[in-house]
RNA sequence: GGAGAGCUGGCCGAGUGGUCGAAGGCACUUCCCUGCUAAGGAAGCAUACGGGCUUAAAUCUGUAUCGAGGGUUCGAAUCCCUCGCUCUCCGCCA
């Protein structure tokens, strides 16, 4: 949520930056509910400061034994004016919101302009991919015979949903497990296992709800609604809802390993092929509450800690920055990181790492104790460390060899029994 | 699933219709006192959203907030209704 008072104070900048990432703004609705805002409280107010203080006249005209008629009679007619003035003003503070709740962040004055993914701009490149001195098989044709089933996962659930059997399973469980440890070991994120159902109020604070209820699955639960969360950093981000934390507890890094629940509603009929595109995926989460001084440089160093994972198992990737139409609603910038996939002939996305501002912290009210003692909003951060899905296709493409074995990386070894290869048996 | 208890400020905790945004304590901040490692004294100390003043801040002022929402009333932390959550006991259960 964008702050209101950058809206009053400077509507033009907030509705060109906005533009900026394609977003209309209708400022003309945002400045008639402004001014009918103002004038109904203000007059709400006033009606409701009389009323109080005639009903402390009372009490104290009560308490000395006096006559209290001409009092009451006084205060007689402000009930239905007060009635009124005060449901108006919740209905334009509510549509308020609502036009708040849907409009997405500012984006970062680093982040490139363009209108879609043709925009971005590459930031490095890591690795080199590896010559083949036979065709390429797609992480489908490698992985089937080692255990990868879509068949059962279609029968099971229907289409985007895939069973993992025997070596591949345990690879995919390796890749979790050394994503986890490396985040948790060697960059200081506290590991953390979530709930993966969450209540519509857990969803508005990241931004997921209202705007994107379409992308979500969802569980009636006795009169209420749970949905299954896209991604952990919903429930890492939430944990710091309604809180004021101490300045000394920043920052506040956790990660926690998930399954991740997707619609994908509006992607029908892209990669329906193999397991890049699922409705549940694995994903090693990685999250920041941060001093807002301090989000620009935490941005950078958790992109570090996505590439180390890639580089530890000798993807090659590169790095880079979303344009400003690329971006997910609550980012002011987003570094993706996209591994090297053979088979595609291309990089595909495999983490994306954003800097949330403090759009997701004015929803959450998430905020620390300032160096004046003050409560101040806390900046967010997530990224993906990494998807554990999309890696496992990775590892499968870019490690496969002739006869159909893949060579397991030197680092999952320890996590696979100290395998080096999986092939048919 | 059944029965019961509870939910008040950063924390603990008092408050059952009127001058209560809320006693008292702890913690914290500033000042004073004292030289002996901690004690004593004074003051301050919730958040959000408006309005006035201001370049801005400070400050002043209004409103709302005692789990959430609704109701009764001139007036609700206090009474009524609905919901949520926590805890205890019983049952069931991985």
């Amino acid at each position: 949520m964008l702050d209101i008072q950058a809206l009053r104070n400077d509507l033009e900048g907030v509705v060109s930056q906005l533009k900026r990432r394609g977003f209309v703004f209708d400022a003309a609705k945002f400045t008639a509910l402004e001014t009918e805002r103002k004038t109904v409280q203000t007059r709400t107010q006033d009606l409701q400061a009389k009323r109080n203080q005639s009903s402390k006249q009372i009490g104290m005209a009560k308490a000395k034994g006096e006559d209290v008629s001409a009092i009451m009679a006084e205060v007689a007619g402000l009930g239905e004016q007060l009635k009124s003035d005060e449901s108006r003003l919740s209905e334009l503070q509510l549509e308020l919101q609502n036009m708040l709740l849907n409009v997405p962040n500012l984006p970062h004055v680093s982040v490139p302009d363009g209108v879609s993914e043709a925009d971005n701009v590459e930031v490095r490149r890591v690795g080199v991919p590896r010559v083949f001195d036979f065709p390429v098989k797609d992480h489908a044709d490698v992985g089937a015979p080692l255990g990868l089933d879509f068949d059962t996962g279609a029968k099971l659930s229907g289409a985007r949903f895939t069973l993992m059997r025997g070596q591949i399973a345990k690879l995919h469980r390796a890749l979790a497990q050394f994503m986890l440890d490396t985040q948790t070991e060697q960059h200081g994120y506290e590991e953390c296992y979530t709930p993966y159902l969450v209540n519509a109020e857990t969803l508005v604070g990241t931004g997921q709800l209202p705007k994107f209820e379409e992308d979500l699955f969802s569980l009636a639960h006795n009169d209420s609604k749970l949905y299954l969360i896209p991604t952990s950093e919903v429930t890492l981000t939430n944990t710091v809802r309604d809180e004021i934390v101490p300045l000394e507890a920043l920052p506040i890094k956790l990660t926690a390993h998930t399954p991740c629940f997707r619609s994908e509603a509006g992607s029908y009929g892209r990669d329906t092929k193999g397991m890049i595109r699922q409705h549940q995926f694995d994903k090693v989460e990685m999250v920041q509450i941060v001093h807002p001084e301090k989000s620009d440089e935490a941005l950078e160093e958790m992109v570090g800690h996505a590439e180390h994972i890639l580089k530890a198992l000798a993807l090659p990737y590169r790095v880079v920055s979303l344009c400003t139409g690329d971006m997910g609603f609550g980012a002011t910038k987003t570094y993706d990181l996209e591994v090297w996939l053979p088979a595609q002939n291309t990089y595909r996305e495999i983490s994306s790492v954003s800097n949330c501002g403090a759009f997701q912290a004015r929803r959450l009210q998430a905020r620390f104790r300032n160096e004046q003692g003050k409560p101040e909003l806390v900046h967010t951060l997530n990224g993906s460390g990494l998807a554990v899905g999309r890696t496992l296709v990775a590892v499968l493409e870019n490690n496969q060899q002739a006869d159909g074995s893949v060579t397991i990386p030197e680092v999952l070894r320890p996590y696979m029994g100290g395998l080096s290869s999986i092939s048919v048996r």
